[in-house]
DNA sequence: AATGGTATGATACGGTGGTTTGAAACGGAC
DNA sequence: GTCCGTTTCAAACCACCGTATCATACCATT
């Protein structure tokens, strides 16, 4: 199966609509049919390209996961072990902008997708995408607190942190029924929000940041 | 559609099951088939004694919903309208312990699949359900910052507090899943949490608490 | 021009899901 | 016993989905 120019396109193409397609249904409910339709290709396409449905989702999570690659690299202890408390503070941010932000977009819908109805590839996208960064959290909550990684305080202020973050993702259709409800400037943030802008995330990041350093200081 | 005694058990069978059943796999993923002949019903009872699969789904959410009365009121501002930290402390442990508990178990459950894939039965339920909740929660902090209920700050502490308590329901596959690299420790924790025991729960609240007013008399 | 691997296309297959149907069985009222 | 509304049952229906098939069109190489 050698790609000359034409098949890379639709595969590309493939592929750029499973994946909003994935995101926006999830895999079951997501059809062959339709990703195909709306990608210009063939039905048979998908078995073509990638073998099946199953396969075309791995391809998906796949480069979902290439396409997250942060443009700054993630703060560690390593980087600063003496200021452990500005290095948790850099490492919150970051992985907030990360979850919330539009690049990072697929990859965290899926995830959070996968966390209902798990698929077989459920596994191998958690230890890739999310393994080493709840490792480096640990550490670093662990380095604030003087305390080992392992203390029960340690996974449940870690724990507190994603899940400020996660609610964002997850929350995404309560959010789109209250746009009913809002006010105007309410209106503008939930616009702002739904696009990814990246002036609110930061400000997110910056709150979730705030409270859980507060939060996680008053556990010492 | 008089109910007798005969059909009320079938009835009630019905609902129990597909409580069940809705709970662990949605509302797509569950099979009419299934339910049935888990509870020893025929293949039409379904579409018989509720009309169809989303009537059936309503029912069990009507249920669940009736079900999830905690046995403690909820703790408001107006209880004691002088101590609006210690009121919003018992408000923070008091939803905690509702939403992580196993009384309202199939309601958040439920709530949590229909973030996800949103049926039309999701606007009455969060109405019915969340909406007062999150309404005193709101009072609560923004007396405690002392600033009016849509100052930002006041959504995004409540979104904090609401963030930090769904991540344990919606995370549990992942915490299924890591019991293969778990301490024997972690393991009896993991037990717990996925039994609901109520002295775990109560120690999760404790933690969400002191966390989130940290977090939150932080932002004053 | 001819060829052979590659890509696309229309259509059919097997399976599954919710729903429908019509007949049989029940159970109290007369 | 007979009737009638209620409930159960087995079977079928219909729509949809993922997949497989096979013919056709493409295009670089010869």
């Amino acid at each position: 199966m050698i790609l000359t120019e034409k098949s890379k396109t639709t595969r590309q193409k493939l592929l750029a609509v499973a994946t909003e397609v994935f995101v926006k249904k999830g895999f079951h409910a997501a059809g062959i049919r339709e990703i195909c339709t709306a990608a210009g290709a063939n039905l048979a396409a998908v078995n073509y390209h990638f073998g099946g449905k199953m396969e075309l989702y791995k391809a998906v999570l796949s480069h979902a996961f290439e396409n997250a690659k942060p443009p700054r690299p993630m703060p560690t202890l390593a980087d600063d072990p003496s200021h452990p408390q500005e290095q948790l503070r850099a490492w919150i941010v970051w992985n907030a902008e990360r979850m919330l932000g539009a690049r990072g977009h697929a990859v965290y819908e899926l995830i959070v997708r996968e966390l209902q109805d798990p698929t077989p590839a459920f596994d191998e996208l958690l230890e890739r995408s999310m393994q080493p960064i709840y490792a480096a959290g640990e550490t670093l909550v662990a380095a604030v607190l003087g305390v080992s990684r392992d203390h029960p305080f340690v996974q449940l202020c870690c724990t507190s942190v994603f899940g400020q973050c996660l609610i964002y993702r997850y929350s995404r259709p309560i959010i789109e029924r209250y746009q009913r409800h809002a006010s105007q400037q309410q209106l503008d943030m939930i616009q702002s929000f739904l696009q990814h802008d990246p002036a609110l995330i930061s400000g997110l990041a910056e709150h979730i940041a705030n409270f859980s350093l507060a939060g996680i200081t008053a556990q010492a």
